[in-house]
RNA sequence: GGAGGGGUAGCGAAGAGGCUAAACGCGGCUGACUGUAAAUCAGCUCCUUAGGGUUCGGCGGUUCGAAUCUGCCCCCCUCCA
């Protein structure tokens, strides 16, 4: 079996230009593939993870991926925003997010055996009437308003500036092409009409065929996009996202998303993938630990996912050592149990943790709380339960 | 540039002078049942020193009283140019 094989039978694959090419190319370790990330943020989030996992793969099977983040793109700014243009990031904003983009990938992928540009280097020095000529002649408004990306923002209002998103990531890709000898880009689904446009240039341009193939969207069984939680992504970034918390939310996905997740995210073989999905269904709660357990260990390396593993257990399962289970250091030896829910940052407001007292949702060192100005002493450290499944360790600092 | 329609809690959306801290839905939180799942059911969902305080794009005005009326400003949408 063949990675392009392996891909589509994990699920990977959603759209390919052509799929014999595209195949032969991946196949035999000739692609030179690009994919784009724009630094939006400080870091990388799980929708990035999937994009990175299949650059894994890909190199892994002797094809040569280029990373190209979005310099030049942040530049322009995120025009969904677009009464905000104070707000856009400046040049520092920028490069640190490619910096802590370039240390997340790391992890992921070789560097030394692919290629790493920023669109900054090329997009920035257009000359507009120049551009407009070479490039914006080759595209068809008449077609444009016809892709989809656009026809769903023509009901909400379009800038012009969002309407050239498409010329400019299809620009990236020509340039790419021609300077680089890419061949090939990949893609959420939602990039489809852009990566055509990129392989439509090419053509006009150069009389060549490029290809493009995009990814499936990682959405659960209700048709969502996972990797959200109430408050945002869950980030790549320890400090943004707790290795605890990362694992915590594969723990907790729902039953019927926990296979589709092996096959898109992790790395196991496609036959232990098979195997663990044949197991019965009273051992789920073991196949989405092994899952949060896998995913963790390839986000966070395998120690941080062996503590994190080894506090999920002791918390719910009971016993164990609560050695690794999230914990926080406060100012003061004493605090009213509200003051302390707050300070701890486990509730927004004293209003919130009353509430949650009141509802009988606070419990410390397995104690229920009744009370909301009851006296927690921190001599000792705490360990504060707030529903079924939020666990701290309070000390004083 | 002209004409019209809008901006209400995380989101969607009612309310059109006091009965409105603001219906309803979604989302979120807590509890029950469970398996750290889903579904279901119940409660909660601005802040608070529990007396109150501060909210309905922004700043003023009218009024005993304004999310509701009014002046200006900002932003969004639709149509015309």
């Amino acid at each position: 079996m063949g990675i392009y094989e392996e891909l589509q039978a994990r699920g990977l694959i959603a759209q390919v230009t052509d799929e014999n090419e595209i195949r032969e190319l991946v196949n035999k370790g000739n692609a030179k593939f690009y994919i784009g990330f724009d630094p939006t943020a400080d870091s990388l989030h799980v929708g990035h993870f999937m994009a990175l996992c299949l650059m894994k793969r890909l190199q892994m099977a002797g094809n040569t991926p280029i990373v190209l983040i979005g310099g030049g793109t942040g530049h322009v700014g995120d025009p969904s925003g677009r009464n905000d243009l104070r707000k856009m990031m400046d040049e520092a904003q920028i490069d640190h997010n490619v910096e802590c983009f370039r240390k997340q990938m790391s992890r992921f992928i070789d560097f030394d055996k692919a290629i790493v540009v920023n669109n900054k280097d090329w997009l920035l020095k257009l000359n507009y009437v120049d551009f407009l000529r070479e490039v914006g002649a080759h595209f068809s408004v008449n077609n444009m308003l016809r892709a989809e990306c656009y026809k769903q923002r023509m009901e909400r209002g379009l800038t012009f500036l969002e309407f050239n998103y498409m010329i400019m990531q299809a620009y990236d890709f020509y340039y790419l092409n021609k300077h680089y000898g890419c061949n090939m880009q990949f893609g959420g689904d939602d990039q489809w009409s852009n990566m055509l446009a990129g392989t439509e240039l090419i053509r006009r341009k150069t009389g060549k065929d490029a290809y493009a193939m995009t990814i499936t969207l990682l959405l659960n069984s209700e048709g969502n996009k996972m990797g959200k939680t109430a408050n945002g992504a869950v980030w790549l970034d320890p400090n943004k996202t707790s290795p605890f918390d990362f694992f915590q939310y594969w723990r907790n996905i729902e039953d019927a998303d926990v296979i589709k997740c092996f096959k898109l995210l992790t790395f196991l073989s496609l036959d232990k993938i098979n195997e663990i999905a044949s197991w019965d269904d009273s051992r789920i709660n073991e196949k989405k630990e092994i899952l949060a357990y896998e995913l963790t260990k390839l986000v966070h390396g395998e120690e941080e996912a062996n503590k994190v593993l080894e506090a999920a257990r002791s918390l719910f399962a009971g016993g164990g050592s609560d050695e690794n289970m999230p914990s926080c250091e406060l100012d003061n030896e004493e605090y009213t149990i509200t003051d302390l829910l707050v300070a701890s940052g486990l509730c927004t407001s004293k209003s919130e943790a009353r509430r949650l007292i009141e509802q009988g949702g606070v419990s410390v060192d397995g104690e229920k709380v009744s009370n909301p100005a009851e006296m927690i002493s921190l001599k000792e450290p705490r360990k504060i339960k707030k529903g079924k499944k939020v666990f701290l360790k309070v000390s004083k600092k």
